[in-house]
RNA sequence: GGGUAGGUACCGAAGCGGUUAAACGGGGCAGACUGUAAAUCUGCUGAGCUCAGCUCUACGGAGGUUCGAAUCCUUCCCUGCCCA
């Protein structure tokens, strides 16, 4: 038999961290009357999958979600293949490229490869929305969207910010939010959790569930954690995220890069740092004795853990060390054989075969600015060729490393020597 | 349906017959510096080559005018706004 915490303990961690709860009230009678039937909420996450590449950003979300799944509360993930052929509109004046349904089912699944890093796998439900708003008739579709009015969908932000500047809204994008919703009435859901920008999508699900005749859902929802400028909120289009497969170098690097004042934000939404531990982080980094490299470490190494384990995390420090603090080579080097047909090429080429440069202008630009060291040496000269019958450490920048070696072939009949 | 304003490189935005591979800003990359892959400063930022030079591709698409077009003309596509 199932025994849910206090109401007052399942507040307390429900409300950390979160921006809003809406309306609060709601949640409590609700969690009062779960615990009294002894039976879990329904906690509704919805998710793209027209971006399958999961990042820190998303991370502050479903950690939020693993949060009720350790109260005892059951989760349902949607995974969006039917609205990923819609797109969310992003505010953005570009409509997106619709997805086939093939393709957001194999995105949706990637997706839960990855969210399941976060998630626990009990008490966890996936549901695609397709189940529902595929079955939907045209009949259908006019019956939902008369329960709701322009003026309504135009209240949301982007929506209203597009109109009035005299950008181009589809009306699939208005459709969008009520899609969304829909979601919401199929499974029943409780509390949905979402991000601040979801909040107006959010808001539309209480409302048609109303319509639809059953109980209206909590919203909750995060902040939208900025990335790794500091600025802009993470996001893969500026190319300022962690993604939860980057390597653990990687990783431990971007967030070493963050500015300091990120790093509570960081601790406490990317490594999931503890009340009593940011507590503490936040009286550290207010002394001048200390250095808030130490707690961007900290940081580091626990959102390093998080994804490829505690040991992983160890390890990314250690080697960070050794790159940037000793000027060192890391331990572990991508390896490459080049199948070539004289040992010694052009440098320039060499970094193009090996994708170190996209073109080779840009080789030469780099090898020209002193970007490319061979074996520790600074080369200067475009001109320059490298001998590869023996293995070559080349260094493009401060952290892309490669070992490249040559493997001979036969241009005639292609066989190998070696 | 009528009128009108637009569509420029990764993004924003200049240019409106030649000196424009296209100002400027952002972004990206490299170098210096640094606790840092932060901040700051400097440089670079379409591609290929027999590389201080040459060639090719590029200003929504297709044609045309011209010695020469992102810039002028025709036509098509796309978008905003106003009127109906």
């Amino acid at each position: 038999m199932l025994m849910f915490p206090t109401l007052n303990e399942q507040m307390d961690l429900i409300r950390s961290g979160a921006v809003e709860i809406i309306p609060e009230d709601e949640l409590i009678k609700k969690i009062e009357v779960s615990i009294k039937k002894n039976k879990p909420l329904i906690i509704k996450l919805g998710c793209d999958p027209s971006k399958p590449d999961l990042h820190i950003g998303h991370a502050v979300v479903l950690h939020k979600m693993r949060q009720f799944q350790d109260l005892g509360h059951h989760a349902i993930l949607i995974i969006g293949d039917f609205t990923g052929m819609i797109g969310d509109p992003t505010g953005k004046n570009v409509t997106r490229p619709h997805l086939t349904l093939e393709e957001t089912r194999i995105n949706g699944q990637t997706y839960l490869e990855q969210a399941t890093m976060i998630l626990s796998k009990d008490r966890l439900e996936v549901r695609y929305n397709s189940e529902w708003l595929g079955e939907m008739s045209f009949r259908d579709v006019i019956e939902l969207s008369a329960k709701y009015t322009v003026a309504q969908l135009l209240e949301r932000d982007d929506f209203n910010i597009r109109y009035k500047s005299g950008q181009p809204i589809s009306v699939h994008e208005l459709l969008y939010p009520l899609a969304q919703a829909m979601d919401s009435a199929a499974i029943n859901s409780d509390v949905e959790l979402g991000g601040t920008d979801q909040k107006f999508n959010l808001l539309v699900g209480r409302e048609i569930q109303k319509a639809y005749g059953t109980e209206p859902q909590v919203i909750l929802t995060m902040p939208l954690l900025e990335g790794t400028d500091g600025v802009e909120k993470m996001s893969k289009s500026y190319n300022n995220y962690i993604a939860f497969n980057d390597t653990p170098r990687d990783m431990f690097g971007k967030v070493m890069s963050i500015p300091d004042n990120m790093i509570l934000r960081f601790f406490r939404y990317g490594a999931r740092g503890t009340e009593k531990d940011i507590k503490e982080m936040e009286e550290q980094l207010k002394s001048d004795s200390f250095n808030p490299r130490d707690a961007k470490v900290r940081t580091a190494k626990q959102i390093v853990a998080i994804y490829h384990g505690v040991e992983a995390g160890e390890n990314a420090l250690a080697e960070f060390e050794k790159i940037f603090k000793n000027k060192d080579v890391p331990d572990e080097i991508e390896e490459m054989r080049l199948d070539v047909e004289s040992q010694v090429q052009p440098l320039m080429d060499v970094l193009v075969l090996t994708s170190l440069a996209p073109s080779k202008k840009e080789a030469k630009r780099l090898i020209e600015q002193g970007g490319v060291t061979v074996d520790g040496e600074r080369i200067g000269d475009f001109r320059a060729e490298i001998d590869l019958s023996k293995e070559r450490l080349i260094k493009v920048g401060k952290r892309k490393f490669l070992k490249v070696s040559g493997n001979l072939i036969d241009k005639i009949n292609g066989k190998m020597y070696q």
